[in-house]
DNA sequence: TTCCTTGCAAAGTATTTGCAAGATT
DNA sequence: AATCTTGCAAATACTTTGCAAGGAA
């Protein structure tokens, strides 16, 4: 089952209706790999649909993650913009460069780890977890050394 | 050498002044063990001095990040408020539950091996990590069993 | 005396919401 | 036909900023 399908599946469970709108957005969301926020994809989704308007976009973001199937990202530090990216098996989190602001996408299963030792050691449940580094880049690191 | 020194000594050094609202602020960062907004501190600061502005509590927890002397926390899932800690050698992080909204704080080494992983694989110096974790507490986490 | 810091109010940024018109089932 | 969704504009929440007055070194 495609994204899409699921996506549409979800909102139907959920009483809700399918829209070209949403549609747009869903495949979207689908085909780019990069990390989006509402704004960028509004700017993209006018491509398609020039009278879509950023709240529409604002209020699918919301009904998906609702529904689970996309989540939230935020980059450092920051914090100001929240990204999503559709639910896959491998979660991607971000470092950011304090300096030249270059975001470095990377994976990591200590964060499946920590996940499982939160629900083991708070009993609770996890839904997301948001990780979040930021520092110097090489190159940043680099020049900063010669200063 | 205590928070209030570091901080004074910190900012002479960065050619700023110690000032009485500075001093307040500082009293209380390093005197309250939860995690304070910019907000609930500016609250408390009226109690010593019902002029400070919510401005200059905003100003001084910049100045206090970019020396170096309290880091940045956000909550899941809104990360809307910046929430602010004095540099201390045990990083705390947090749970939130979505249903409830209660905050559980929790410690892990696994953070720390996440750091040193990032500065191996992707030869970066990490600053400062946020890891913020939302989903079911355990009454929360129970009560959605019965339904 | 220099110039950093403050309070105030206004502005800024990201996101949400009320409402009437329009679209989906 | 019922009601969910949209676009628009206004509202909201958090944070920053311009400016003139005040205060630290």
């Amino acid at each position: 089952m495609t994204f899409q399908e699921k996506a549409s599946q979800a909102i139907r469970e959920a009483g809700g209706r399918m829209t070209a709108q949403r549609q747009i957005i869903l495949e979207l969301l689908e085909t780019s790999d990069e990390h989006l926020d509402a704004e960028e994809l509004h700017r993209r989704a006018r491509v398609q649909d020039s009278d879509i308007s950023l709240a529409t976009v604002y209020r699918t973001l919301n009904t998906l993650q609702e529904a689970g199937l996309v989540q939230q990202r935020y980059h450092s530090p920051e914090h100001s913009r929240k990204y999503v990216e559709p639910v896959h098996a491998d979660e991607e989190y971000h470092f950011t460069c304090r300096n030249c602001r270059r975001v470095m996408p990377f994976h990591s299963e200590l964060m499946q780890q920590l996940k499982q030792q939160l629900e083991a050691e708070l009993n609770v449940q996890v839904f997301n977890a948001c990780v979040c580094v930021d520092g110097l880049c090489p190159e940043c690191r680099a020049s900063s050394h010669k200063e």
